[in-house]
DNA sequence: CTAGGTGCAAAAGGTTTGCGGTTAA
DNA sequence: TTAACCGCAAACCTTTTGCACCTAG
């Protein structure tokens, strides 16, 4: 995984950025790196301590810039399941969220919609740019625990 | 809808807490009355602000407490939909939440389940305690104030 | 009686904002 | 050239925590 690629942008970034209007710069393209390179849920705080290697200088306010602009280019999604930090996640294919109540970890279900939004009656006037479907419960590692006691 | 109800523990609410090891207090029940007194979605400060007419000397600390019992106790849901404060919702029938990206509102939608979690490929030994749909977007109010421009 | 709950106030996150300097287009 | 962006630091808002007192069971 060549992680010298980020020294130039590449063309979808690039692209992304441009036609939601946002300028191209380094930050975005190093964050997007980091983001993308790793396909877990990390919190704003995580992506800053991945980002500051390979860019020490980087700061916490871009990283929240970096994030929300990628987020309005429809490269990653914001997740929020719990009352903590908000989690950010790199895959855009159709999947949904399984949040650990023990130990507040996210992790990604596979998903087919196969007609799941027929049931929805969406008021008139209404609409709809995202469907999201999250799961609550317990994970295999702390059902585990939980059954070791 | 007699707010003199409040004095005495009502039986859902007295029973849901014992199940659930709670004790039953005063600040529990009107907390309660409190949410399930208005069909909306209001924030810890926006229940703390109405439970505080009838209960002046409650505190911050306590509404937390109470809404996390009650969540415990399956009578309300908490939801969270952006990074801003969770909303707690006291319709526990099945629904979705639409959340408006424009205003930040919370709007129920009617919703039937219809094998929809069928889709679903759940790994092992994941134990899922709660499924819930929601949608983004922009709700018709914002919707007519971008038209009208 | 006493573990659990309350109110208060301070602390601890997480996120946003203001500002002077920098840079992509 | 200049509006957008960066880094820094302070402000802001939400949530948690510690503690002395109180109370439901």
């Amino acid at each position: 995984m060549g992680s010298d690629m980020q020294l130039k942008g590449d063309a979808r970034l690039n692209e992304r950025l441009a036609t939601s209007g946002f300028r191209f710069t380094p930050q975005r393209q190093h964050v997007y790196n980091v983001v993308m390179g790793k396909r877990d849920h990390p919190t704003v705080e995580e992506v800053f301590i991945r980002a500051k290697q390979g860019m020490p200088e980087i700061s916490m306010a871009t990283v929240y810039n970096c994030l929300d602009a990628l987020v309005t280019c429809g490269l990653i999604k914001h997740v929020n399941l719990d009352r903590t930090a908000t989690r950010y996640c790199p895959n855009m294919k159709e999947h949904c969220h399984f949040y650990c109540e023990s130990c507040g970890e996210v992790f990604d279900v596979d998903y087919t919609a196969q007609g799941s939004q027929k049931g929805l009656k969406v008021p008139e006037g209404f609409r709809v740019k995202q469907y999201e479907v999250s799961l609550r419960g317990v994970c295999r590692n702390c059902e585990a625990k939980a059954g070791r006691g």
